[in-house]
RNA sequence: GUGAUUGUAGCUCAGCUGGUUAGAGCGCUGGUUUGUGGCACCAGAGGUCGCCGGUUCGAACCCGGUCAUUCACCCCA
């Protein structure tokens, strides 16, 4: 058989010790968080019946779902002709499972199947990786970790106001100081399309109008109405489009009367107001914040806040979003559970914070101390040393063979060890050890317990 | 799914209009230093130039195909 060079699937990485420690750095961070807000930790199985799926996430999303191949002869149940009717027809018949496209819809499903033991309001965090069949690109993977935290069975807008309060701890605690959290309802959207004499048709309005910043009004004119929105509902956007974003209460004002007209929409506003109200009685100031009123989302169960974050001046996309949906769990057959969550994106968060150098202060030295020695007499001593070291819950190792002590030296310096006990025939003699500073490389001769003392 | 981009040493890349034994930096191994890492100096190992085919006296370079990569669009964290 032929060697064959090894390689990971497309979009897909691995996490060597440097990664996972500033990974875990993040995630620390953010788990952290979440338990400081009385969230508790769930976890939930990598892989769901595909039924549990499809259809949660529109066309598109059912394309971008890994489907697992059923074990054994999964082509069974395949009949000839189904061959040519299609996949619609022979993928149920070769896949009943499929990996997890986010965390939202698995934790519905617990939802459901757990309801009468949960204590409502449910408020759960969850940490895990999620797959997407998505054609990889900078700051997009196929296999990436979500963190998640939603509140189910309470429409209190105090979880609004409380995620937007966790969004700026863990961006002030991991050093971001240029970023925006935009937030939007639902409502306004409806209620914006109804004053314009589109209705229903939010969800085009808000991808055309999305592109404003980077094409320009006119093309967005030009977008809209190839997506069939009448020119006299187009020229009624004109006075939002220029409406700048300037400070909350002044956005609020403006669309009090541009939605003047829509109940809904009048509503929606209401409701914003309400969580910055709350905001300021928490103690909590409105900076980083921006009422975006064409901020979309594409996930179309959202009914209320919308949320999504992005750091200012670097290029990578939105690193954190979310929202309230009143009726997540319905399509599991438990209707009327409002529910509010959004998600933090750790690997673009990495990204973010490579692209800065936010990482500086993060290091994955891994033992605080090395033993290194000259032969086997003083291998034998050694062991003793680094049992007792590690009883008094110091990281510690021993280098494994008797190798040239050049070689142990460059081991612990590669490996960012901070300090080297050295045992040699002199050592053994007098019983005091030899502890080496890597940094400054001064050392001294002292008893082990003086060691233990100064580690 | 659409449109581009780039494939040369472990890594980052150079290689002029096709012309002998394909280079550099970093890294790696060894030595200067048989009880001392980083720094310096010296030496060394390491490459079917992504793969297949074509043009040519001659291809890393030109042409065709193929695979892989990265980026953008769509959508998203």
């Amino acid at each position: 058989m032929s060697i064959q060079k090894p390689g990971l699937p497309k979009g897909t990485r691995d996490f060597g010790p440097s990664e996972m420690a500033k990974r875990n750095y993040i995630l620390d961070t953010i788990r952290d968080t979440f338990k400081l807000f009385g969230f508790q930790q769930l976890e939930t199985p990598a892989m769901e019946n595909l039924s549990t799926l499809t259809g949660k996430y529109g066309d598109e999303g059912d394309q971008l779902l890994y489907k697992i191949l059923n074990s054994g002869d999964f082509l069974k149940e395949v009949l000839p002709q189904d061959v040519t009717e299609g996949t619609g027809i022979v993928l149920p018949k070769v896949a009943e499972k499929g990996l997890r496209y986010d965390l939202t819809v698995p934790f519905a499903r617990y939802v459901v199947m757990n309801r009468n033991d949960l204590v409502f309001p449910f408020k759960r965090f969850q940490v895990q990786p999620v797959w997407r069949a998505d054609r990889p690109q900078k700051g997009r993977y196929r296999e990436f970790y979500q963190c998640d935290a939603d509140v189910v069975g309470t429409d209190s807008l105090i979880c609004e106001a409380e995620i937007l309060i966790m969004i700026k701890r863990v961006f002030g605690a991991l050093g971001l100081k240029d970023y925006t959290v935009k937030i939007n309802n639902r409502k306004i959207l409806t209620g914006i399309a109804e004053v314009i004499g589109e209705s229903g048709k939010e969800q085009d309005l808000c991808t055309a109008i999305d592109k404003l910043d980077k094409i320009g009004w006119d093309k967005v004119k030009e977008e809209l109405s190839q997506r069939g929105f009448d020119n006299e509902s187009i020229s009624k956007l004109s006075p939002i489009v220029n409406q700048t974003h300037g400070a909350i209460s002044e956005t609020l004002e403006f669309y009090r009367i541009f939605l003047a007209t829509s109940e809904i929409g009048l509503k929606g506003l209401e409701e914003l107001a309400e969580v910055f109200s709350l905001l300021d009685a928490l103690g909590e100031s409105q900076e980083f914040i921006i009422v975006d009123p064409m901020l979309a989302r594409g996930l179309s169960y959202y009914t209320g806040a919308i949320f999504e974050v992005k750091v200012n001046n670097v290029s990578i996309g939105s690193v954190s979003g979310g929202g309230r949906y009143d009726n997540l769990t319905g399509v599991f057959g438990l209707p009327d559970v409002s529910g509010v969550g959004f998600s933090f994106g750790v690997d673009r968060i990495y990204d973010v914070l490579e692209e800065l150098g936010l990482f500086e202060s993060v290091t994955h030295s891994s033992s605080k101390v090395m033993v290194a020695y000259f032969g086997e007499e003083e291998k034998l001593y050694g062991l003793k040393i680094v049992q007792e070291l590690r009883n008094q819950k110091i990281p510690a190792e021993i280098y494994p063979e008797a190798a040239k002590i050049k070689k142990q030296f460059t081991y612990a310096d590669k490996k960012n060890i901070p300090f080297v006990i050295i045992i040699g025939s002199e050592e053994m003699k007098t019983g005091k050890l030899t502890l080496k500073n890597m940094a400054s490389g001064s050392q001294n001769a002292m008893e082990l317990e003086h060691i233990l003392d100064l580690l």
